[in-house]
DNA sequence: CACGCTCTCACTGCT
DNA sequence: TGAGAGCGTG
């Protein structure tokens, strides 16, 4: 088992069962050190699966995680808990319900529910939105959470705050009356749950001896307090993660849970995974060199012992269409020598940059994979029928009877609805149930309603849970609806594969015998029977096949496309790349403002971060790495030009093939001959000094001022923006609608202004 | 209640 | 540029 290990990786998994953290660089096999060290422990140390519990952020990796396992050991690995952070959590909260003083059949709000239930809060408080947005107020309730805030506990030292820790804590009463749960929440009802009852902490605390953690420079504060509670006197976190690819702290991770642990916790027992199987030589030197610019990590060098392989490429273009043309006509170069294509991918900073890329391949005919955008269980019709679906489990969940209680239409309009709003407030009760209050032509329509669901309810005692959703399908009038609608087929297609996926699911579970509604008998379900009885918990509470798939259905949004296998070119943002491995990656639109993102440009932290995403980018290469840049780029509408990436400057000469420019494009047009400026050592890619890079705008195309719609505006001159303020022209360049401006603000920095659209207001006398 | 118009705004995205 | 939200009209 672990005879083909390498020093390092033998060193993690034989351990002693004591706290770790294990730096693994990208590439260096931690996956593999993670399974083999669970492995490892069951079968030479003789410890019981019982006690792990090993926990990821996706589910795509605790499947992995779970399969790799599996492929390990001859023997049963049930009674191993191994999922994410929130399907943990959710199953601690599921047992112990009573406890965590939830509902048996609490549901759970995906980001888009959680967005509803604040817009609709909004509403009912008569908030405005000059303050803050809902969307606002979602990322504060969130971020509350995420450090293991309850709305009293929350900072109000401003006006702001003390209104939006009012809200927090009215969105909290509100779910709670819904019998609902946020993401968030799982995690810190969870947490709260272990702090408050010791008898269940100590139980657990005995029982997992053995806490290991995936991607641990990904968890956040709240993540950390539940891991670190979860360990008791006798057990061993086993943490396994790499600082230099830390690139969601905008989702509320924080690297420094990981110079926490090591201070805390491991000190002495930091491993490092160093030897990478991934990438050649040229690709990790250069990696290094760029990672190592960074002042805040813990420090490691890949290396490998595979050879240089080849150079990285740095290719220039003048514009965005010409650097897809030139990545396509790569593309084309590969595919012609025998790569597969989905052994090939395009990545970008942000999606935006997509279409320009997409287009070009489409128009060649290359079949090509866009990775991103709407997952199966968002679909509106899916979530449509999910919507009727939690109302038969739960009847006061609002977001749910909002959302279908007149879809399709039966005649329940905004005037309705607010009058049984004003119901509900007054009598504090659900929607659902403030019904029989209603009068009228209202009234007997919402009645009409409550008995549709009725029925569907009288349904799900008896019919299996495909059969319910073939039933709740029609009987919803959605069917029906989409029937109709144009392009309704689409839809129905995919409401049909809702009904596949809830065969599938049943199967899997083991739950296709038993009727949607019904709780079946839970005789197996790990060893709680014995918790139980050990320290006298509330009962356990297995969930009917319709509750299981609905939790199911919040905590697995499903895959945004289908298996990787297909031949096709893969497109993807770099945060999305993040785990994956590709024989050639094309790293597109290498600019200032682009990759570093312009809104990082401020910060030192953030600029660090993006150079974490950079770093995350190039390891993703196997053989070939290419990366390019465009001098201009259409962005929101606009042409915009760029400088190079401070990025490319960091990389060393001697792992860069510098290529000649392509000629053509607006240089040509312009009848400036960018292509010969842009020559070896020119545009395209200069040693080290090169930082302000001067020669993007240099030559004929540099001009000392210009005129648009009568306005002339010449460098030096001061200038007033209505959102900017004061600042000095830099630069002009272009004619006409095209003529740009760089403008060295006092307050808002440098930017690049089209004149013909921002409104710059000429200082006079300058 | 549905449709179409205008306005605004814009990174990354797992659970 | 173009998606999504808000608003007014038939």
């Amino acid at each position: 088992m672990i005879e083909q290990l390498n020093p390092a990786q033998r060193q993690a998994v034989t351990y002693p069962e004591q706290h770790v953290l294990v730096l693994a660089g990208a590439g260096s096999g931690k996956t593999r050190v993670l399974t083999t060290r669970i492995a490892w422990l069951i079968q030479q140390k003789g410890v019981s699966p019982y006690a792990f519990l090993a926990v990821t952020f996706t589910n795509k990796a605790a499947r992995e995680m779970l399969a790799r396992i599996e492929a390990l050991l001859p023997i049963d690995t049930q009674g191993l808990w191994v999922g994410t952070f929130h399907g943990l959590c959710n199953r601690l909260l599921r047992y112990h319900h009573r406890d965590a003083g939830l509902p048996q059949g609490f549901q759970i709000l995906d980001s888009a529910d959680q967005l509803a239930a604040i817009r609709r809060l909004f509403k009912s408080l008569n908030y405005d939105e000059s303050q803050f947005t809902p969307r606002d107020m979602q990322h504060y309730i969130n971020s509350c959470k995420e450090q293991g805030l309850r709305a009293d506990a929350c900072p109000a030292q401003t006006k702001i705050e003390q209104h939006m820790r009012e809200f927090y804590a009215q969105y909290q009463q509100q779910c709670e009356r819904e019998g609902v749960v946020d993401f968030a929440e799982l995690l810190l009802r969870a947490y709260e749950l272990l702090q408050n009852n010791s008898i269940l902490r100590q139980h657990y605390q005995e029982r997992f001896k053995h806490l290991l953690v995936d991607e641990f420079q990904d968890t956040n504060p709240l993540q950390y307090a539940w891991l670190t509670l979860l360990a008791g006197e006798n057990s061993s976190i086993f943490a396994v993660g790499d600082d230099d690819q830390s690139i969601y702290a905008f989702r509320g991770a924080d690297v420094s849970n990981m110079y926490r642990f090591e201070q805390d916790y491991a000190r002495d027992h930091v491993i490092r995974l160093e030897q990478n199987y991934r990438s050649s030589g040229h690709i990790l030197d250069a990696a290094n060199q760029l990672i190592a610019g960074n002042q805040t990590r813990l420090g490691k060098k890949l290396w490998t012992d595979a050879g240089q392989g080849e150079p990285i490429s740095l290719q220039v273009l003048d514009t965005d269409q010409l650097e897809a043309q030139w990545v396509l006509d790569e593309i084309q170069k590969l595919l012609d020598a025998g790569t597969a294509a989905q052994e090939i991918a395009v990545l970008y900073r942000s999606n935006a940059q997509s279409r320009v890329i997409e287009h070009h391949l489409f128009t060649a005919g290359i079949p090509y994979r866009v990775y991103g955008g709407l997952r199966f269980f968002e679909r509106q019709e899916i979530k449509h029928v999910l919507a009727y679906l939690r109302l038969l489990d739960n009847p006061d969940d609002d977001t749910s009877w909002l959302r279908v209680v007149n879809f399709p239409t039966r005649g329940i309009g905004a005037r309705s609805l607010e009058q049984l709003g004003a119901q509900a407030q007054e009598h504090n009760s659900s929607l659902y149930r403030a019904v029989p209050y209603m009068t009228g032509r209202a009234g007997s329509n919402l009645a009409a309603f409550v008995q549709l669901l009725q029925d569907m309810r009288q349904a799900a005692q008896q019919q299996t849970l495909p059969e319910l959703l073939q039933y709740v399908i029609r009987q919803s009038g959605l069917a029906e609806h989409y029937q109709k609608q144009k392009e309704g087929q689409e839809r129905l297609e995919n409401l049909q594969e809702l009904v596949n996926a809830a065969a599938v699911f049943v199967q899997e579970e083991g739950l296709q015998n038993f009727a949607a509604g019904q709780i079946p008998d839970a005789p197996n379900i790990d060893d709680q029977g014995s918790l139980a009885a050990e320290i006298g918990a509330a009962p356990v509470t297995p969930m009917s096949p319709l509750g299981a798939f609905l939790t199911h259905a919040s905590l697995e949004a499903g895959d945004t496309q289908a298996e990787r296998g297909q031949q096709a070119i893969q497109l993807m943002t770099v945060h999305a790349a993040k785990g994956l491995e590709f024989d050639a990656v094309f790293l597109t639109g290498l600019e200032e403002g682009i990759f570093p993102h312009e809104r990082s440009l401020d910060s030192l932290d953030d600029i660090e971060e993006e150079r974490r995403l950079m770093y995350v980018a190039m390891t993703r290469a196997r053989q070939k790495l290419f990366l390019t840049r465009a001098h201009t780029r259409m962005l929101h509408g606009q042409r915009r030009y760029y400088h190079n990436s401070r990025f490319i400057d960091e990389l060393p000469a001697e792992n860069m093939r510098k290529l000649a420019a392509q000629p053509g494009g607006f240089a040509a047009a312009d009848s400036a001959n960018w292509g010969q400026q842009l020559g070896p050592n020119m545009g395209s890619w200069q040693p080290k000094s090169g930082r302000r890079a001067s020669a993007v705008y240099g030559g004929s195309l540099r001009t000392q001022a210009v005129t648009v719609n009568g306005k002339e505006f010449r460098i030096g001159m001061g200038v007033e923006h209505p959102r900017f303020g004061v600042g000095t022209i830099l630069r002009v360049s272009g004619s006409g609608d095209d003529a740009q401006a760089e403008i060295q603000f006092q307050q808002a920095g440098k930017k690049n202004l089209a004149l013909a659209i921002a409104k710059l207001d000429i200082i006079a006398g300058t």
